[in-house]
RNA sequence: GGUCCUAUGGAGAAGUGGCUUAACUCAUCGCCCUCUCAAGGCGACAUUCACGGGUUCGAAUCCCGUUGGGAUCACCA
């Protein structure tokens, strides 16, 4: 007669620890009352998502506004999908935004006392959890193929029950001990299921932190616990590890509430007390194809991708307050009245978070990201902008080199007032506005024909023109520089004034606002720029006579 | 299909039975200001809360049903 005993040391013979030993190793953490302990346990399978940002993002609030513990956890348990590499990005991208952890897996190295903090390091813990149950009959080894499974599957599809691994149809759970380990000591492969007590037609009671109180059935599955490959699933590693890594919340996307009742069950049956949980709502988008929303998708949506923000030039922090709003629905609110600063004071509610996901909104974000560059003075954004194109905008970081203090002005024009232009949203897009600064651009602008006044002939173009050649001067004082080009148009025959304009247009050649466009296609190509006065002042005297030489000579 | 969640304007949302002829923010549109573009100021934008019933003196708010949307049903996380 085999016992429970000794198939499980047949099993894990290297495994002497016990689960005693490392409740004494994972002690209860000191923390004050209150603290919440979360954790960010992402898998290293490619780089950072939206979502997960998101998610991280929450995480840190909870536990730094409590002052608890955020941790970092890898959980690379599927070795087939792992992208080499990829954990440490992971970390790096949260670091760009603002998102450090506490303790944990922080790229290049762990730090804390509840480790190891990459799964795959823990292999011996689940064992050691696994031989307990193993023992306690409350798992057993199952020698089913994925053959077999797949027929079990269609058997129940055709009876019209619910497919999975369970009660009757749990054929490997009948077995004896003999026949088991008869079949290991043959060397079969096999995977280890955990022997579920519960009842579908039964509810349980869950709460979760966001959704609220509600039933659902309970779970009847025998779940697979411990892979073929050595190691455990995610809803196993989840309750040993969440459990001695001693999580106060679990902090996770939506998608996980359907499995919550395989949670409760497991917890239950060692004996563990659960933690809390708060599901997320996803970022959703509306599909261009079938109209219907989905969730952000990293193949079908760039914004999917936290680097393309990056990439783009945009302010980390601007992602991180759209993100806010989503989270909290107060929060919008908040930061407008706190003028988008000291956010780290935003007390954040479990409360104030919808449970339907939202669609991202990139005007949204191009809103904060326009009213945060704004707020940067004219150091603090060229600063910021090399940084960006050094690493992403070979031009960008071309034009700033080849001068530094002339990007500055051009940087500054319009900027520290009380009312700064918005013009800008992200470092990407930059050049698009201010391109017309450098020469390079500025002869691809003059090439295509310039977007002047059809009521204006050659002739007058080149009067006008001439006429603020020679008469105009650059002039930091925009009243003094607006008078003088008044009085120009009044020497051409333009209205000084609009109302004047308007009163008898017959009277005059153009009001001085057409003049002003005149001067300003010559000297940017576009009708709409940055003003004027600081234009030409940032351009130079010389600079904008040559422009008009050379507006005037391709108009001839 | 089973199970769970969900439904307020273009988007995010406030609203927890009378204070709502439905806050606030983004977007959009209009006007003012103005050398342009912005910024700023002012204003418009849901007679109605998916639909249908019910409860109530009274419902966006409570109940039931219908419909729509989302999530999930792996040796993936």
């Amino acid at each position: 007669m085999i016992t429970n005993k000794q198939l499980a040391d047949l099993i894990f013979p290297e495994i002497t620890e016990t689960i005693d030993d490392l409740e004494k190793r994972y002690p209860e953490r000191n923390l004050p009352e209150g603290a919440e302990v979360t954790r960010f346990a992402p898998s290293p399978t490619g780089f950072l998502h939206t979502g997960s940002l998101f998610t991280s993002l929450v995480c840190h609030k909870v536990a730094s506004q409590s002052k608890g513990v955020f941790y970092v956890r890898l959980e690379d348990t599927d070795t087939k999908r792992e992208i080499a590499g990829s954990g440490e990005e992971l970390l790096k991208q949260m670091h760009i935004f603002g998102i450090d952890p506490d303790e944990g897996y922080l790229g290049d190295h762990e730090e804390g006392k509840y480790g190891p903090y990459i799964q795959s390091k823990r292999a011996d813990i689940y064992k050691t959890v696994i031989k307990q149950l193993l023992v306690d009959g409350k798992a057993y080894p199952c020698f089913c193929t994925s053959e077999d499974l797949e027929e079990l599957r269609k058997e129940q599809e055709s009876k019209k029950l619910n497919p999975g691994y369970y009660g009757e149809f749990a054929k490997c759970r009948n077995l004896t001990n003999e026949e088991k380990y008869e079949r290991i000591k043959n060397g079969d492969k096999f995977v280890i299921r955990f022997r579920s007590s519960g009842n579908h037609e039964n509810k349980i009671t869950v709460t979760d932190l966001i959704k609220g109180t509600f039933d659902i059935a309970q779970n009847d599955q025998d779940i697979v616990i411990y892979k073929s490959d050595g190691l455990p699933t995610y809803h196993f590693a989840h309750a040993c590890d969440d459990h001695f890594m001693r999580t106060t919340t679990v902090i996770r996307g939506e998608e996980w509430v359907a499995s919550l009742p395989i949670h409760v069950e497991l917890f239950e049956a060692l004996g563990w007390k659960a933690p809390n949980y708060a599901h997320l709502p996803v970022i959703m988008k509306v599909d261009e194809e079938t109209g219907n929303k989905r969730k952000l998708s990293k193949r079908k949506d760039k914004e999917a991708a936290v680097s393309f923000f990056i990439e783009d030039g945009y302010l980390p922090k601007s992602l991180i307050m759209y993100l806010m709003t989503i989270a909290n629905s107060n929060f919008e609110e908040w930061i407008l009245a706190n003028k988008f600063e000291g956010m780290e004071n935003f007390e954040f509610s479990f409360k104030k978070m919808n449970n339907e996901g939202a669609l991202f909104d990139m005007g949204k974000l191009n809103f904060f990201a326009r009213e945060l560059l704004a707020k940067l003075n004219k150091d603090e954004i060229s600063a910021l902008a090399y940084e960006y194109a050094k690493l992403y905008n070979p031009e960008l970081k071309a034009a700033i080199e080849y001068n530094p203090a002339y990007f500055t002005a051009i940087m500054n024009i319009d900027r520290e007032k009380a009312n700064p232009r918005k013009d800008y949203e992200k470092f990407g897009h930059i050049l698009d506005f201010i391109g017309f600064f450098y020469e390079e651009r500025y002869q691809n602008i003059i090439k295509e024909p310039l977007p002047f006044n059809e009521k204006f002939s050659k002739e007058a173009l080149i009067e006008a023109l001439s006429a603020i050649k020679e008469k105009l001067h650059v002039n930091q004082d925009e009243q003094i520089w607006f008078n003088e080009l008044k009085e120009i148009g009044v020497s051409l025959g333009y209205a000084a004034n609009n109302k004047d304009y308007k009163a008898n247009p017959e009277a005059y050649k153009g009001n001085i606002g057409d003049l002003a466009e005149i001067l300003r296609i010559t000297l940017t190509g576009r009708k709409n720029a940055p003003n004027l006065c600081a234009v030409m002042y940032v351009l130079g005297l010389e600079e904008t006579h040559r422009r008009i030489d050379e507006v005037i000579s391709s108009l001839k």
